[in-house]
Parts: C-alpha cells; structure tokens; sequence
RNA sequence: GUGGCCGUAGCUCAGUCGGUUAGAGCGCCGGGUUGUGAUCCCGGAGGUCGGGGGUUCGAAACCCCUCGGUCACCCCA
C-alpha cells in the first residue's frame, strides 16, 4: 500500500472490525486453542524445551537473514520505523527471533525452547493463511547431532499424535551442503533454462532468482518438465549422506513413519541438511502443510554470532485447528472442556446465594450463576442452558434449617442438603463419576 | 499482486419478471398464578438488505465504485 489509502475507510464505516486477514477467537472455539497450546506444552516439558518468549518485533535486519530470494522478506512483511527511525518488523516466522535470542544471550548448549507466537505476512488471505497466524514451534541451537535431529523430529510428530492426528504425514529431505547445493542449484538451472526455455517470462525469472521453487510449484505445465530434473539427493556429500542416512534410521528406530520427498525445498533460504514437513490429507493441497521445520547451521554465524548449528520447526496453529475440524475432533474437545459443576439459583434475597457461589468455588469447583435479578423459573432455565451437572437453589424454607435445594440436572433429582456438606457432597460425585 | 464466486436479523438462509409496512428456522427476552429447567403453547425485542453513487414513477434485486468474506494462483503455517 503506497501513499495515502485510495478511499477514506470511515465512510463506509468499516474501521471497527478486525482487520483484513486477521480475526478473533473467541469461546468456545478459542478451548481448542488452549487444549493445542497445552498439549505441546505438556510434551515439550516432557522432552526438556523451555518456553521462550521473544519481542512481537524485531529489527527488519533479523529477518532479512533468513533469505533474500522468499517471498517472506521480499514482499511480505510488516516493515516500519519507529520514532527513533529504527526500522523494525512485525515476526512474519519464528526461528530467527529465536536464534537472534541465542546469539545475544549466549546460553549453553544444547539450548532447547519452545514458543507460540503470532506472526504477520502482508499476503491475500484465504483458507488456512491470514496476515497474522499463530506458530507453536520448538528450536534447538548450539549442537549438530543426528538424534538431535529426531528428537525434535519426534517432539512434533508425538505431539500430532496426541492430538488425534494420527494421519499426519512426515515428509524429510536434506538440503546438504552449502557447497553441495551450490552446485546442484547451479545445474538445475542450466537443465531449466535448456528444457524449459520456451515456458514464459515468469518461469523465466524464477529460474533466475531461485530455481530450488519451481521444484514445488503447483502449474501443471511444469510438471513434467519437473520430473526430469536432477535430484539434490545426487549432489549430496558423504557426510550430508551419512547424516541423513543416520536421522532417517533413527526415525525408524523410534517408529515414526515418513516419506523421504526429494522435491521437499521448503521456503526459507538457511536451511541446510535435514528438512521436514508435516501434512494433513484432510486440507486443501493448496494449504496442507501444518508445520515444518529444519536444519540451519549458518544461521548464528549470519546473525554476527560465534557458528553455531541448529534445528527447529513452525507449527500453523490455524492449520491444526482446521485438521481437527475436518477429523471431527474439534467439537469434542468443546464438550470436554466445557464442564460446569454447579449453577446456583438465587431465590431469596439476601447474600446466601453469594455465599453458597463462593464456597464452592473456593473448593475449587466450578460454578456460576445469574445476574440482573432473574425469576427463579428464568434462572432454572439458565441453569439447564449452562450444562452444569447440578443446579443448586437457595431459598426461605431451606435458610430456615441451613440448608440448599440440590437437583441433578441430568434425572431431575432433588434433595435438601445441608450446606456444610453441599461441597464434600459434590466433590464426592465428582470422584464417583470418574 | 492477479483472477473467479459471494455479502438480507446474533447464526443458517428464503425473498418469483424490479412493485405496498423485508420473512422463516434456530438463538435471545418475557408469559402460561404464589419458589424449578429440557418438551409444548403464547407473546416480544432485534434489520442503515455491507457502504457510497447511479438507472427507474419505484431497487434487497439492475449498473459503477468501494469495503469485507471466500476460493484459486504466487507463496507459505
């Protein structure tokens, strides 16, 4: 967006809604948020990843290191100055903050993080793509070792797996060597530019700029044209052999299945080595990638830092929730986590209710109830609407002997309970009902 | 950035070839006697027909612009 906005936004009154290609969660659907978020807090503890919390900016420069040929840097991020005349972008992806992270501060090897964060890329939204998504991601800096590789491998597989998606697909390749993609980047071109000369302009430029992509480009023209071209697994060195060969027998060990996808580039350039993608038949091909991740071992040296390797990926948390839509996963995970005890019923007038809504809570079960000074029959209806398991009713005749109405809202069942025994009573159904 | 489709109540949608006060279901609020939900019955609130301009005696419907959504490409999570 150049200059001054084409028209003024006021007139048609738009200005209080969320902005293009963002949006908001909201309950219920923001409880599959929070079970995501928490079951890959839950591993990552497992596995020994700290969560680290990095600024929602950066100086543009950090990105800039992560390629110069993506899309990401070219023409995708939030840039801005400051007042001071800094220039700073909005994170459009995760590790390099990250890296910046372990640059600056120095921590000692092996350093293993997670994070979920929200990133930004100016791109037309659609299905499983907004301007600002969510990334739930793991990193982990300062050791090249092939098991490293698995594990973090095996931490986003494991965690896909708790999750229900247990169709998730793992696709691996290796980038190898700078040297040894040099060389194949360089011999892919001359075999593009020989077979695929007369394919327009636009294919043209790609094979100029980054001929890695047209590897995963979707125009069914270049398919076949595709499908002849060298493969970088040819290029690789012994070593970036043997690494690979290593990883890919220690997923085996583990048994975590996948797919060595010799076309697999991925679209940040400072990968090196070992490369991997998740994704869900259950998307849109246009979009089906729910993370991915890999191996940059320049990356520190880029940002001025000491070398140092790392590994990592990006999960789409968007993508995940759309996954778990289309497996039929989501709506359960609603009803799970929506679980109210007690919905209480005021029907005197005095603070009993308060107090009886206050007990329980303080005992630690959930508990809610009506405001605005409903009729009890108004409030009953509430308290069926709630989902709570039991409504409980304070009242005149019960003040009288210390005690409240307690109706199963499942059967209908009701009895007096004295209320010293109202919070034991529905602790103990609680257990019983486990 | 390029192209296709779409925009009527909180939600899902109907609205015939342009023709009076724009409808339904669900949801929401209230009532069906004095303190009891789910079913049933009755009533009610809620709409600048995304916004602006134009054509017309007359526009939710037709045209233009714009905002937004959606899908595809590019690219990516």
């Amino acid at each position: 967006m150049e200059g001054v906005a084409k028209s003024n936004q006021a007139d048609t009154g738009n200005y209080f809604q969320a902005p293009i290609g963002t949006h908001d969660v909201l309950p219920p659907q923001s409880q599959i948020w929070a079970r995501v978020v928490s079951v890959f807090a839950e591993r990552a503890n497992r596995f020994n990843y700290g969560l680290t919390i990095t600024p929602i900016f950066e100086h543009a420069e950090v990105f800039e290191r992560i390629g110069d040929a993506s899309d990401v840097v070219r023409k995708e991020m939030y840039e801005f100055r400051d007042r001071g005349d800094r220039r700073l972008a909005l994170r459009p992806e995760g590790t390099a903050p990250v890296v910046r992270a372990f640059v600056q501060h120095h921590p000692t090897p092996p350093w293993k993080v997670w994070y979920v964060a929200p990133n930004f890329r100016y791109e037309r939204p659609q299905k499983g793509r907004y301007r600002q998504h969510w990334q739930i991601g793991a990193e982990a800096l300062g050791v090249s070792d092939p098991d490293l590789d698995v594990e973090v491998v095996s931490l986003a597989a494991g965690f896909f797996l708790a999750l229900g998606l247990g169709k998730t697909r793992l696709l691996i390749n290796s980038m190898g060597e700078p040297d040894d993609r040099i060389k194949y980047t360089e011999d892919l071109r001359k075999y593009f530019l020989s077979s695929g000369a007369n394919l327009g302009e636009e294919f043209l430029t790609r094979v100029k700029e980054n001929p890695l992509r047209i590897l995963d480009a979707k125009k069914s023209e270049w398919q076949t044209m595709i499908e002849g071209a060298p493969q970088l697994s040819d290029y690789l060195g012994d070593s970036a052999k043997e690494y690979f060969s290593k990883v890919q027998s220690g997923l085996k060990a583990l048994d975590i299945a996948f797919t060595v996808d010799p076309r697999l580039v991925r679209g940040f350039d400072y990968y090196t080595a070992t490369t991997f993608e998740f994704v869900s038949d259950d998307l849109d091909a246009a979009q089906n990638a729910l993370g991915g991740g890999g191996r940059y071992d320049n990356l520190a040296q880029e940002m001025g830092g000491d070398p140092a390797p790392g590994i990592g990926f990006g999960i789409g948390m968007e993508r995940v929730v759309l996954a778990l839509e289309a497996q039929g996963l989501a709506e359960e995970i609603i009803k799970d986590s929506a679980s109210l005890d007690v919905f209480v019923v005021d029907g005197t007038d005095d603070e009993v209710a308060a107090l009886v809504v206050n007990d329980l809570r303080e005992a630690g079960i959930s508990v809610d109830r009506s405001y605005g000074g409903r009729s009890v029959k108004a409030q009953w209806k509430l308290a069926d609407r709630s989902g709570a398991t039991y409504g409980v009713m304070t009242g005149e005749s019960e003040n009288k002997n210390n005690s409240v109405a307690v109706k199963n809202l499942k059967t209908g069942e009701q009895v007096e309970v004295r209320r010293e025994h109202l919070v034991s009573q529905i602790q103990n159904s609680k257990e019983t009902k486990r």
